[in-house]
DNA sequence: CCTCTACCCTAACGAGCGTTAGGGTACCCC
DNA sequence: GGGGTACCCTAACGCTCGTTAGGGTAGAGG
């Protein structure tokens, strides 16, 4: 049952993510609402609430879809599958996602503190699969770790700005993967050529 | 000589960078710039101007260090030397280039239309590398060109946020290289275990 | 019928916003 | 020494901001 204060925090979210915090107002959530702005007092303290509200709501998204990967799959595929529950969430809720990517920073106090150890946390969860991916053979030992995760979470933390909904996220995630894995470089070596 | 209004085009850019172009004042540039608030406006004439004249800046050192990527070179070195570019302009002036990936969207009207050109033609010239690396024959041919060329946009676009001034931007710049190029796959395939 | 819950209203508060007007000082160059 | 340039000040403008106080309506559950 869609409440009315969860509703709100629907249009907090899309607000935020088109116009940014600081560029959206109370009169703008209001006016989103159908409602006098001091009318939305009645289901919020305060318009950080909101923020903080929107941006825990993305933190638990994307560690629940991390959840969702089998611990006893193979790191390969862990991976993969890590990829593609990220790329889900960015594309089935794009809005939160973006306040949990980007709008998070103008969070204060204590709650930007809780907030970004539980990124930093997500980010290491993500780390952990290309460590054990290494550890368990599956990746070359040689492989240049920090460089590979940094990169997978880049198009990760990147995806907010080009995926829209309704995309094939699965696709897309396994063809990010494939690039990962194999690399680019042609069947030739340059130096056959001059 | 640096002039008052480039000092202030400075500050601009690290306020914005700090606090979100919303979530800076008039007032919080004047105090930087240990003056009363309306003495600014000898230098502006309003605050859109900052944003639009630190977002250009920024367009133009990124095109201008991909400027320097000698065309004759071979695509691979090419695409190289563009990363080793693109990094050395984020870590040695961070808060323009945060403003050119973050904070440009700010922008209205005419100035947003132009600004979101120059930005897809970088990624356009970006882009190119990929193309040409496989038209020549560096890139394997039945390479995932769009994957590829995102996966290194999104190292490149997400760099702000985890780039620091007087970082080895060129070793950074290679080790992406390196991972995008060889990929992560290990010498055994997953198979030879059980 | 009474109470509780959920929801909304009007009206105002003090503070801060971006911007303007008008005036002033110090220095350089002819 | 006169004009120009660069820079800054005070004081206020109209507006919007987030937030509060106090009151009101409709429906559900006992």
């Amino acid at each position: 049952m869609p409440t009315r204060r969860n509703e709100l925090l629907r249009q907090a979210a899309r607000l935020f993510a088109e116009k940014g915090y600081h560029g959206t107002s109370i009169g703008d959530l209001a006016e989103a609402m159908g409602v006098q702005k001091g009318s939305l007092y009645a289901h919020i303290e305060s318009k950080a609430d909101l923020l903080w509200e929107v941006a825990r709501e993305g933190a638990e998204a994307f560690h629940a879809a991390l959840d969702a990967v089998p611990e006893d799959a193979p790191p390969l595929e862990r991976i993969r599958l890590a990829l593609r529950s990220h790329l889900r969430v960015v594309a089935e809720q794009l809005d939160v996602a973006t306040v949990f990517v980007r709008e998070w920073r103008y969070l204060e106090g204590e709650r930007r503190d809780a907030f970004v150890a539980e990124r930093r946390r997500y980010e290491e969860r993500f780390r952990a699969l290309f460590r054990e991916g290494r550890e368990l053979g599956e990746l070359r030992t040689d492989l240049d770790e920090g460089a590979a995760t940094l990169l997978a979470l880049s198009a990760a933390n990147w995806a907010y700005t080009w995926l829209r909904g309704g995309a094939d996220t699965d696709q897309l995630a396994d063809r990010f993967h494939a690039v990962l894995l194999d690399g680019m470089r042609g069947y030739v070596t340059p130096s056959s050529f001059r």
